[in-house]
DNA sequence: ATTTAGTACTGAACATGTTCAAGATTTTTC
DNA sequence: GAAAAATCTTGAACATGTTCAGTACTAAAT
């Protein structure tokens, strides 16, 4: 039992050593120009060993994503959002965001790479990675949930702020502000506005609007998977 | 002279047929499972031929995309705006686009391989296709410009479009509807609820949510390259 | 302890996008 | 019309992502 864990951990800390070598070598040199070779070298294995981890190269960035999901996820649960309003709360989950991803602006490309093709297990937009994509929305929806919102709003709410949030990305990797300054300010203009558009969203006119467009997003089907986020916190 | 048009129109044939051939397999196979050998063999060239005329693989799906932005612009200039509604002239330009990219939802993926990577030449929101960027942008401008709106809307209007039709592009290739009516649904829907908020746009609250808007977007820089535009219009 | 099964790893071979030095063809120059 | 220049075309060679048959090591079963 106890060398059947030992090697587990053995085996963990190889897909670590390729990860963090792909990783490192991302960031120094960019993703197209660093080889598999260069990966597996650094890492001190032989270049199949990187593909009994990773099924390919895009798939390391995958992986990397995934870890700082993660720590999305972990950074804003143990946050105190009890006395925050609604825009600072989401305030933080987009700054959070962006400080994980701060001196990694030159391999999230990658990440992107497949947004059009649906057939592409990598697709970030496809059936492929649901998982973390799910994840995203929750941190959002969790934020958006602490303040007694109608339920479609919430639902549109979320929906939106999480392709905010996509936008957002894109900008940040062309941003060449210092620090990604110019991101921030953006992400608080975008803030504000939409807290500003939320307290008009009483409004009957606006409320007329609003059933419409949920009413396009659902036979667009891009509600279902938030119906499925929203269930299984309630 | 007559000959060196002769040559001219050669060599353009030659261009022609490797372009021809490439998306008759692209649309056939799909983008990456067909090989430039592939695509050389069936133009009856050697591989470097092919080579000589796009720099790269993706660079002959740009080239088939700045071609449907040219039959774009075609179509709605000789298509009679003038009885027009705004919603229908936009309904227009949407429908007509996806008129064209109907039966290539399988290649238009690769447009967007590079949307996250600002140093790639063929980056969809880079300076290297800024000239077919522009010009998709200024069908719709065009077809906005029509209504006299305040120039600060028509800014807004225009760009929030652009980003619609990206979007409407994405949702498009991912439809797999008969003849992709969801798409098609989706744009009606869409137009709907957008001519709806431009009326709502002149009440006051509103028109200040829309100086933020804007506000937001040229601080962000968003904006320059629709003056651009819109000068070469006035 | 030996066998068996499963896991981890190796590196050569392959497929394919891309380059490029060389050659063929055409156009221009004189 | 011969020489020079420009344009076009070739296919071998290269780089790199990916595969896979084989090897070594570990754990489990007998």
């Amino acid at each position: 039992m106890f060398k059947a864990d030992a090697k587990h951990v053995k085996s963990e800390q190889t897909r670590e050593e390729i990860l963090d070598s792909a990783l490192e070598l991302f960031r120094q040199h960019g993703f197209d120009p660093t080889t598999m070779r260069d990966i597996a070298l650094k890492a001190g294995v032989a270049l199949g060993a990187a593909y009994y981890y990773f099924a390919s190269k895009d798939a390391i960035v995958q992986a990397y994503y995934e870890k700082v999901q993660q720590e999305h996820t972990a950074r804003l649960r143990q946050m105190k959002m009890d006395g925050l309003s609604l825009r600072q709360r989401l305030a933080a989950v987009f700054y959070s965001k962006l400080d994980i991803l701060e001196n990694d602006r030159k391999l999230l490309g990658a990440i992107f790479r497949y947004s059009g093709e649906p057939a592409h297990p990598l697709s970030c937009l496809g059936p492929g990675t649901r998982v973390v994509r799910e994840q995203s929305m929750q941190v959002i929806a969790d934020a958006v949930m602490l303040d007694a919102l109608p339920a479609d709003l919430q639902q549109l709410l979320t929906l939106g702020l999480w392709a905010l949030q996509m936008g957002v990305l894109i900008y940040f990797i062309y941003d060449d502000s210092p620090q990604q300054r110019r991101t921030r300010r953006l992400v608080d203009g975008a803030l504000e506005i939409t807290t500003f558009l939320l307290r008009l969203a009483r409004f009957p006119l606006l409320g007329f609007a609003r059933k419409k467009v949920l009413a396009l997003l659902d036979e667009a089907g891009l509600l279902p998977q938030l119906n499925h986020a929203l269930e299984a916190q309630s």
